[in-house]
DNA sequence: ATCTCACCTGGAGCCGACTCCAGGTCAAGC
DNA sequence: GCTTGACCTGGAGTCGGCTCCAGGTGAGAT
């Protein structure tokens, strides 16, 4: 049962500090155990969450549908096919997402092959 | 030389009128033609300079690294090598991004397995 | 002629996603 | 025992990138 603080999961997730307070304030996180001081103690699942978190954010699913992924993960097994269906969709996204940038990548190559040509 | 009212550049385009209004604002867009009624009608030119910005913004780079691009093209024949310089530090970019989505995926279509293999 | 509709302008407002701040609390090393 | 520094809170501010609005103009269809 490791418990990392505030420091520690920073190191671990990438997010600043700030950014977990905010993501727990707004319910994206459930509200972090905490020590007898009252300072935040992130247990591994929190870690693995944020793992999701950083997963969906970084291939630009907003935060008001990673809160309602969320929804479904706390109301229990019952949601898995939902989970899937959500994340099947998400997965559709970013395959357009990168033919898209696949697809722009070859103009600017273009544009560059032009310009070299020019010089 | 055809030329294209509002209506039309935004058609062409994919912006909107507000945003083609915006970007001239900002100077991302050079001063656009006008006819005697201050109505703008855009050039081929124009058009083809927004298909670059679209490019550009598609792929992520932010308006004021396209603003400083725009400069360069408006400086002159004597800026490629450093045109050339910006859109392949941008194709760099690009290309990582397309990596890490790419890689993000993976752990999503992980997840989906993972998931039905609950169910 | 009049109406409608595509435009125009300057400036305010909005949205998402943080980011920063002031003022306060504890814990641990010297 | 004191200082330093990591942490806490609620709430305000920032930033990028649009988006909307009010109030007005001019041109073509009925």
């Amino acid at each position: 049962m490791t418990v990392y603080t505030p420091a520690e999961a920073v190191e671990e997730t990438g997010f600043t500090l700030d950014t977990l307070r905010y993501y727990e304030k707004i319910g994206l996180l459930e509200p972090v155990e905490r020590n007898a001081a009252g300072q935040r103690r992130f247990s591994e699942e929190d870690l693995s969450w944020l793992g999701m978190i950083r997963c969906l954010r970084d291939t630009g699913m907003p935060i008001a549908e990673m809160l309602r992924f969320a929804e479904l993960v706390r109301a229990g097994e019952h949601t898995i096919a939902d989970r899937i269906r959500v994340l099947e969709e998400h997965d559709r996204r970013v395959q357009a997402q990168i033919a898209n940038l696949a697809e722009r990548q070859r103009y600017i190559n273009h544009k560059i092959s032009y310009y070299r040509s020019v010089l």
